[in-house]
DNA sequence: ACATAGGTTCCAGATCATGAAACTTTTTAC
DNA sequence: GTAAAAAGTTTCATGATCTGGAACCTATGT
């Protein structure tokens, strides 16, 4: 909760380490990275990373992509196209999603806590001509989204060690979000006005595994000028009840 | 080609190899495993296991399951959603593997070569009800399956080193296999007759790159009840034509 | 309360990864 | 077409890093 200057020591793993920060620029990146990109980016010393690299070639983490670089190898893309763990939670929801697209004609999205922020992981989008644009696959700060506040309100995400500045009204003050925590604990949903973007508004409420904690959020975002402060407790009371009908969340849930 | 023998002292890399095994053993399996099955599974020393498993966790490309165990982690769900590689090659060519459905009312597949034999990346089924189960996010071995032929033939895969034994149809035999291979470059296309499975036909095109290689494979496959012998050209031609008509796969196909 | 299994941490020791430089290959420039 | 530069791979002595056994936790069940 609190780890900004308890900075651990971790020993045993230094070469591992290096591997994974490799493997998950290179995932992370629409383009193949090359070695001296990599080299660059790490620090690492060229013979270093070249071996470090062709291990995980070796294995099929990473390809060769044919016009130079390295990218995702077939053992990923082969996850990939099996789904991942999201699957499920996805399934589940995405009827319920759709009922609350058609009916607030605004983008409704699903994030869960990732490792770095907050995860969009499915989006069905409204019927309005501007709405939110496709972000499923991207991550979000969690003290500047709906989803964010809400997973840290319910037990599902913790609050970052810095409030990073996206807009001229977001929170950067860790008790003046702590206040917001607690007014979404209470009233079950959490809201951002121009936090994240200008003029951006989002609304969300947990979806609660069956350890009673957050293991996702389920959000409607629109413009400043559709969503005002009357229709959020409206949309968060419809979210509730459209989720209340989606069945054996548990299970499927907590995979 | 032939590194059957050829065993490479890749030194160097001790560590990463054993957390890139052990990643990929949680990958690939549907439950989540436990320390004690990987200690297992890999003969590792615990303490070492537990080490690599941290780190891994520690980056978000493993986490732990609330049931207890290792499962893929918010990295690796996050790459899933997004799609992987595969999805640009699986979108220009779903249209076209739907036609070819509708018109032969077989499964139609497509598959890449993996990391670990043909990989099948997408699936449209056919309206026959005894037909091929969804096997997408499975491999199978190059030498019996018409895909894997077929990714041989025109350079898109490598003969595997052993040629084990499916069915009692299975080619064993390097020279034989060889034989299916120029005959594939020859014709345009492969064949498996009961060489995976007792009773299953498959029929396989390539799906060419920009440099010529084979970057897939397009297969139609059923029971040997209805895909006689003088349905193998017509269904390769059926597949040929329909691939003829989908457009930018040289772009789209490289990646 | 005890016992057991599953998991983590510790530590001395030597194996293993490191990085600088040499070397090879590919690309660019002229 | 040749030269030069850039990009990538391999080598090798060195010591920092990983190892694995044992001790130490901590749940779970009896």
């Amino acid at each position: 909760m609190s780890e900004q200057l308890g900075e651990k020591p971790v020993t045993g793993t230094q070469s591992i380490d290096r591997a994974c920060d490799l493997l998950i620029k290179v995932m992370n990146s629409e383009d193949p990275q090359t070695l001296s990109e990599l080299v660059a980016a790490t620090g690492l010393a060229k013979g270093t990373t070249s071996r470090i690299l062709s291990a995980l070639e070796r294995c099929g983490l990473l390809a060769r992509s044919v016009v130079g670089g390295f990218e995702s190898g077939p053992v990923l893309n082969q996850f990939a196209v099996r789904g991942g763990a999201y699957t499920a939670l996805i399934g589940s929801l995405t009827p319920a999603m759709e009922r609350i697209a058609d009916i607030t004609h605004e983008t409704v999205s699903l994030a869960v806590t990732g490792h770095n922020g907050i995860d969009n992981i499915a989006q069905v989008e409204g019927s309005y001509l501007l709405g939110s644009r496709n972000w499923v696959g991207e991550s979000v700060p969690a003290h500047c989204s709906a989803a964010g506040k809400v997973l840290i309100a319910f037990g599902g995400a913790t609050v970052p060690s810095t409030l990073a500045l996206r807009t001229t009204e977001t929170i950067t003050d860790f008790v003046i979000l702590d206040q917001h925590i607690r007014k979404a604990q209470e009233v079950g949903y959490a809201v951002i006005r121009n936090e994240l973007e200008q003029g951006l508004i989002a609304v969300a409420i947990p979806v609660l595994g069956e350890n009673g904690k957050a293991i996702a959020a389920l959000s409607v975002s629109g413009p400043a000028e559709r969503i005002t402060l009357g229709d959020e407790l409206h949309i968060a009371q419809l979210m509730r009840r459209e989720l209340n009908q989606v069945h054996g969340l548990q299970k499927e849930g907590a995979a």
